[in-house]
DNA sequence: GCTTACCGTAAGTCATGACTTACGATCTGG
DNA sequence: CCAGATCGTAAGTCATGACTTACGGTAAGC
């Protein structure tokens, strides 16, 4: 449903290490922040993004703000991968073992 | 192991547009051009970042270019996810049924 | 061998978004 | 009630990357 934000969310490296802290368990905004090499309103424009993927929830408490997994955006994502997954098997078994020459992955010079 | 390749190169719209289009069959880049509202060259550029994240592979054809999905992508990206889909289980869990306000998803004036 | 079709790359433009500092809001403790 | 702590947002800067047009290179058909 919305695996778009949540592809688009994940795709950056610094919300991926945000997001990974809070794999770990619930923090405080600041509790993420201290330790990443960015500052801590940056770390809530990432959460803000997280959260509108669907891949993170969050929850007052006294004047700090707790921020944990939300398995929704996961699960659309792995929807989203799985039903390509199913799709391409078709398309992609008709050509991997080929005669011809087969380039793959890296740009060689 | 190269999920975060992957995923940058997924999180582009016209790039999974490509991909998808890939997904029904081998295609050659003239045919994933026709249709897409970009140019030629710009598919091209986009399958050079999906083969360079393991997403396709290509194999040459006379003249043209067959485009065809790899398997090897998309593993590595199921595999980073289904890590962390059990990873975040417990930290998700002990959150997921609290009595506290819990505010979740979109970003409500 | 020459033309045509198909493709990759180079160079340049322009918008997006990831960051910073500055500020205002909210809640708690004394 | 005031001081401190924690956080979200606004505004502005700067790099990245998605796109274009132009060009060169290779394989097939006549």
């Amino acid at each position: 449903m919305t695996y778009d934000l949540a592809l688009a969310a994940l795709a950056d490296p610094t919300r991926r290490q945000v997001f990974e802290r809070l794999a770990a368990g619930p923090r405080s905004v600041g509790a993420i922040a201290s330790g990443l090499p960015v500052s801590r309103p940056a770390v809530s424009q990432h959460l803000k993004v997280l959260r509108a993927a669907g891949l993170v929830a969050d929850r007052a408490q006294g004047t700090r703000r707790l921020y944990f997994i939300d398995r929704g955006g996961l699960a659309a994502l792995r929807a989203w991968l799985d039903r390509f997954w199913d799709d391409s098997l078709a398309a992609f078994q008709a050509e991997v073992e080929r005669p011809a020459t087969t380039r793959k992955k890296g740009n060689q010079p």
